[in-house]
DNA sequence: GTCCAGGATCGGG
DNA sequence: CCCGATCATGGA
């Protein structure tokens, strides 16, 4: 067990769980949030108000966790960069205080996201969970003491490599995929014949990367900028879905100028995101 | 039952 | 280049 200390309420992993940009980060009650990545259970307990314990040793909390939520990025500083004069954001961003943009498993984000279009949050974390179960290795959670609590399912499933969802292909018919199965199997095939590799993405510029993402089959505009801001960490991009569409258009003239945060507009969308579907 | 969801593709103008 | 129709399903 580590425990941390993170001042300022710069982290807060309740609304990290709801702000929407992963589908496998659960709030298990007021002061415990737990998640799957990397193949691996963490579960993250709030022993006072900025004191956060992980079930994890120091080891992993350094080598994986740190950078996991990117916490060492000063999101002080990103807040008070935001305009004087552009009051919406600035409440929108004072609201999701704590938020921050995870570095998320690049393989299982693209295909999060391909899955996403056109569906609910909840309704996502469904299918994310069904593939899981299907394809993915077994996890046993830990059994874990105070300040922590019994994780709330008795078994769990890492998210599956593409091979993994290849071989089981024929299970996939009724994970509720619907049309965007075939995406997804293309993208599986595009990964496991060495075409696209993590590496290849990891290292390209913006601009490549952008091409990358959007030459596969089922991936668009939006779910490339979401894939690049919360697995690949492009802080810049923006993506834009139904929900930032309207708050474009009720507050913005129908576009957010994200010329004054060109390493920043991703984290600023997502306070908006989470500011206008939750309060 | 109805409506909408962290959209992308395709064909036609 | 832009536009509209269409796509399959879960959750509210």
């Amino acid at each position: 067990m580590t425990v941390k200390t993170i001042r300022d309420g710069y982290f807060d992993p309740e609304k990290i769980a709801l702000s929407g940009q992963a589908f496998r980060i659960k709030v298990i009650d007021e002061d415990h949030t737990e998640l799957i990545a990397g193949g691996r259970y963490l579960q993250i307990a709030r022993t006072a108000p900025d004191t956060f314990a992980f079930s994890c040793t120091e080891k992993e909390f350094e080598n994986i966790w740190k950078d996991f939520f990117d916490l060492d990025t000063d999101y002080k500083a990103i807040e008070d960069s935001i305009l004087p004069e552009d009051s919406y954001l600035k409440d929108a961003a004072c609201y999701g205080r704590g938020i921050r943009i995870l570095r998320q498993d690049i393989f299982e984000t693209i295909i999060s996201y391909i899955i996403s279009q056109r569906r609910s949050i909840p309704s996502i974390t469904t299918c994310v969970n069904r593939i899981s179960r299907i394809a993915g290795d077994r996890i046993d959670p830990p059994s874990l003491k105070a300040p922590f609590v019994s994780p709330s399912e008795e078994e769990y499933y890492s998210f599956p490599s593409a091979s993994q969802i290849l071989s089981h292909s024929d299970e996939l018919d009724d994970a509720g995929l619907g049309y965007r199965l075939p995406y997804v199997l293309q993208a599986c095939r595009d990964f496991q014949s060495g075409k696209l590799t993590e590496d290849l993405l990891k290292n390209a510029d913006d601009d490549t990367l952008f091409k990358l993402l959007t030459d596969m089959y089922g991936v668009g505009i939006k779910v490339a900028n979401c894939a690049m801001l919360f697995a690949f960490h492009r802080t810049g991009r923006f993506p834009v879905d139904v929900w930032i569409q309207r708050i474009q258009d009720r507050f913005y003239g129908g576009k957010f100028d994200c010329t004054p945060y060109p390493e920043t507009a991703g984290i600023m969308q997502q306070f908006m995101f989470f500011y206008e579907r939750t309060r």
